[in-house]
RNA sequence: GGACAGGUGGCCGAGUGGUUAAAGGCAGCAGACUGUAAAUCUGCCCGCGCAAGCGUACGCUGGUUCGAAUCCAGCCCUGUCCA
């Protein structure tokens, strides 16, 4: 049997700037570029675990704001960490609480030393700092640790994103620190530096290099998504990953629609996690090869045809369109499950494309193709 | 046969003289969702028209009034109770 690193990256190869690689952890390997279900409450929405694996996920998300107000962090450590508590027995990332700084921007207050966040559960109040952010994803038994910062919106002005990314590396450096102190922990899991600075390329190098400076396990770009829209987010992406090591997964934030993802593959980026394939799906929105559709649309009403005859997904090739749009209309909750799963396995299985078709070295043949089909 | 209560836009349901093409909900038709305060949110929703506007509309018919979903009369219908 041979033994597992705490956190490897190999690259295999390489087809322009896209990457085809694969991390190695305790607690098995994840195939890159990589989707992440993103599971925030200690569950990937309206899905089993086992599902999830089963459509092809080698990780997932969990989130340290979230779990620390329920069901606490402390309680998680005292019922075995999140795996057993979730049933995953794989590698796990957790957001540091970073992102709750923007999307909770009005029930929480920021200063040097960290945030003050009110629960938007029951007004209490939790202080999150760069240190307790690292101790509390200790407690969960997270396998990625992410950095604690601030996500800020991107319509800042400039001397404020300027500020804000500078506030970022200050906790990044106190995130490195807190996650070194955890001795035991860190001797199993890794740590994820996340690059600020907006659609500012110089802002970008600054950032990178001040991170580069700490030095992580891992990558992320961070800040993008927050509403500058595909193209400016794409011209970030043009240079963002060159600033980052070769040596190191990088890790685009919260991305993204179908289209986003292939755009940012092909721009070197190795790890993506979103909300939208779950999300989505239970709002009656389905991804697939040729656009997104929404099942609650009249048209589908006496369609019989399944979302993908070909998947190898029961949802997305047993149950017809006219189903899962009476299922939706009716609020009836397998609808959401259905969808859920039909999207989580559209998302990996075009992870699974980009894969193999870097291994090809056929990636902008695959891109182009990959458009014409899903913008017809 | 009698006594009450009531008939409002596809449905439920506010509305008792002008600010009412008529609250709100549901249904319907679309749109949005990007490190999840989301099984959520937004828009449209009588007809024609890009719009201004015009036309129709609160059971039916008639009346009062400058003006009626709102007041009056008759009629029709529904529910409950009594015979």
């Amino acid at each position: 049997m041979t033994e597992r690193p705490r956190f490897s990256y190999t690259l295999h190869n390489t087809d322009g700037r896209a990457r085809r690689g694969t991390i190695s952890m305790l607690r098995g390997d994840i195939e890159t570029p990589a989707f992440m279900p993103v599971g925030t409450a200690a569950t990937v929405k309206a899905m089993k675990p086992e599902a999830v694996r089963a459509l092809g996920a080698d990780i997932i998300l969990g989130n340290t704001y979230h779990l620390m107000l329920r069901p606490g962090a402390e309680r998680m450590a005292r019922l075995g960490g999140l795996h057993k508590f979730m049933r995953w027995d794989r590698p796990i990332l957790t957001d540091s609480g970073g992102y709750q700084v923007m999307s909770l921007s009005d029930l929480r207050k920021l200063t040097e030393q960290g945030v003050e966040f009110r629960s938007h559960i029951d007004g209490s109040k939790h202080m999150l700092t760069p240190e307790r952010s690292m101790e509390i994803q200790r407690l969960l038994g997270s396998d990625i640790v992410m950095a604690f910062d601030e996500c800020p919106r991107a319509d800042r002005p400039r001397d404020e994103i300027a500020a804000s990314m500078e506030l970022s590396m200050r906790w990044a450096r106190r995130s490195r620190e807190g996650f070194d102190s955890g001795e035991e922990h860190a001797a199993r899991a890794a740590l994820f530096g996340i690059q600020q600075g907006a659609l500012d390329e110089d802002l970008r190098k600054i950032s990178a290099d001040k991170l580069i400076d700490i030095g992580f396990d891992g990558y992320a770009v961070g800040g993008l998504a927050v509403g500058e829209g595909q193209e400016a987010m794409f011209r970030v992406l043009d240079y963002a990953p060159g600033q980052l090591p070769k040596d190191r997964p990088r890790y685009l934030m919260g991305v993204g629609k179908p289209d986003d993802l292939v755009g940012a593959v092909e721009r070197g980026i190795d790890m993506f996690d979103c909300v939208l394939p779950t999300r989505s799906g239970r709002n009656g929105q389905a991804f697939t090869w040729n656009g997104p559709i929404n099942l609650r649309n009249a048209r589908f009403a006496e369609d019989q045809e399944p979302l993908d005859a070909s998947s190898v997904c029961s949802a997305s090739r047993d149950y017809s369109k006219a189903y899962l749009h009476h299922l939706i209309k009716s609020g009836e909750m397998l609808g959401a499950m259905l969808l859920t799963e039909h999207n989580l396995a559209f998302y990996q299985s075009l992870m699974k494309s980009m894969r193999d078709a870097i291994e090809r070295e056929e990636f902008t043949e695959f891109a182009v193709k990959f458009r014409s089909n899903y913008f017809n």
